[in-house]
DNA sequence: CGACTCTTTGATCCTGATCAACACCGGTGG
DNA sequence: CCACCGGTGTTGATCAGGATCAAAGAGTCG
């Protein structure tokens, strides 16, 4: 397993505020900004614009402060800790509109760190302007509490005991039905992560991962290139999966 | 693997009704009750005993409607899912105090089961009561992100890939640990579960788990009897699961 | 006591990890 | 332009951790 990413913390400087989500492509369809309904507009007023990011920079490190939620506004990043013999582990791969770092509120700093995959921008929700909205604003409260129930159910399918067949399985139609949700196609998967990445995740070697894929290759259910994959019987794919998939 | 146990919810009749948390033994330590202090209060008037339930009993069942949020109050309980292949996952273990059915939130019903081990009581909290609470008081409102944050951050400790023994030693460890915060002995850990419970939640066959404790009686780390077990080198326990434990 | 369940211990097997070699691509410099 | 290089991905061969199979103790409850 390789060490961590060396690249440099992008300087404070490069974040931009910006007033709002007006313009963003996602907005309507965007968990940290409350999908776009008027209740929650005060979300929409206290964001903040953090990016461009590269490849395997930093959003924030272990035992840094805890200032701010995010999202990823577009791109595709990843959540990982360090345990004290150094090894690596891939938490969660997040795609545009969803909100994370939210298991740094009860600690106050963040234990683990986000990296951009490919070129990656992200929204900053200020903690203290949240918590402000959120005494004032019921909906805000209860969207938040929504969110992180979310999580915390959603967290316990990674957990399982199921073959590597069926984890990489529920693993893309995972992630295709999550690019559904915010309206990107669902067919087609971008990969920015590497393999290693995804073993990783799913607690696989990487040419476990790579087994896998060309096994599903060969079955008809998808088409490999270099940017990602195509999926070509979602059906097959989400059935083999199907154990894993929502209880 | 076995199917699910077959004994019957108890009746609503035997919930019992009762005013706060005065007399409880935990109610200092409590996570439920906002660990006794004042600006929490409100929790404390709000909350229902639930029980007395048997080994096996439910205290409710997949598909239910979301009412409630639960802590255990004396004894010890287990959530539990079933998957489409009637597969059964134990996702947690609950000690008196803590805070479970988080998860339900947003989705207004509950998509697993809690079973009592051994004789159990609950403490009930009426989500509608709580929410009322909650946009009054804010400090209600802040305990109870906490509390879910805490929950985001802890799942993910059991997720990671390492090996049998070093999960079977954090188990234990997090398990004294949380006894220890619960002022209850930290050197003795009652396991009125069955090994195949602990070995499903670890993602382990029954008889490693047995192979596993016996390993650490013969190190001399744990003393075996038939209710639980006593640890007898903290120290050494805690240093196998290392990896594991606080990131 | 006897039927039953749960736990423990031993023997064998299998999934997925590890080791090893090679292909592929993207960049760099001559 | 091509030779070179390091990193990433693919494929094959071997290995091992823990599962599974099997059977015998140990409580528990009728």
């Amino acid at each position: 397993m390789p060490a961590i990413h060396t690249l440099e913390t992008p300087p404070a400087t490069r974040r931009a505020h910006t007033v709002g989500c007006t313009g963003c492509a996602h907005a309507s369809a965007c968990q940290a900004g409350g999908y776009g309904k008027d209740e929650l507009s005060g979300l929409r007023r206290i964001v903040e614009k953090v990016g461009l990011l590269r490849d395997g920079e930093y959003l924030y490190r272990p035992r840094t402060p805890f200032r701010a939620l995010y999202a990823v506004q577009s791109g595709m990043a990843k959540t990982v800790t360090v345990d004290s013999a150094g090894r690596e582990q891939v938490l969660a791969f997040h795609l545009p509109g969803e909100l994370f770092a939210l298991d740094a509120i009860c600690l106050g700093y963040h234990d683990n760190a986000v990296i951009a995959l490919g070129r990656t921008q992200f929204c900053r929700f200020p903690f203290d302007s949240l918590r402000c909205l959120a005494t004032t604003q019921p909906d805000v409260q209860w969207h938040l509490m929504h969110t992180m129930s979310r999580q915390i159910h959603q967290q316990r399918l990674s957990g399982g005991d199921y073959p590597a067949e069926e984890r990489m399985a529920a693993f893309l139609t995972d992630l295709s039905d999550r690019r559904a949700m915010l309206g990107l196609r669902a067919d087609h998967l971008p990969l920015p992560m590497s393999r290693a990445d995804i073993g990783n995740h799913l607690r696989l070697a990487t040419e476990t991962v790579s087994r896998l894929l060309a096994r599903f290759r060969d079955a008809g259910f998808i088409r490999i290139d270099r940017q990602g994959l195509d999926i070509l019987d979602g059906r097959a794919l989400r059935d083999v999966g199907r154990h894993l998939l929502q209880g």
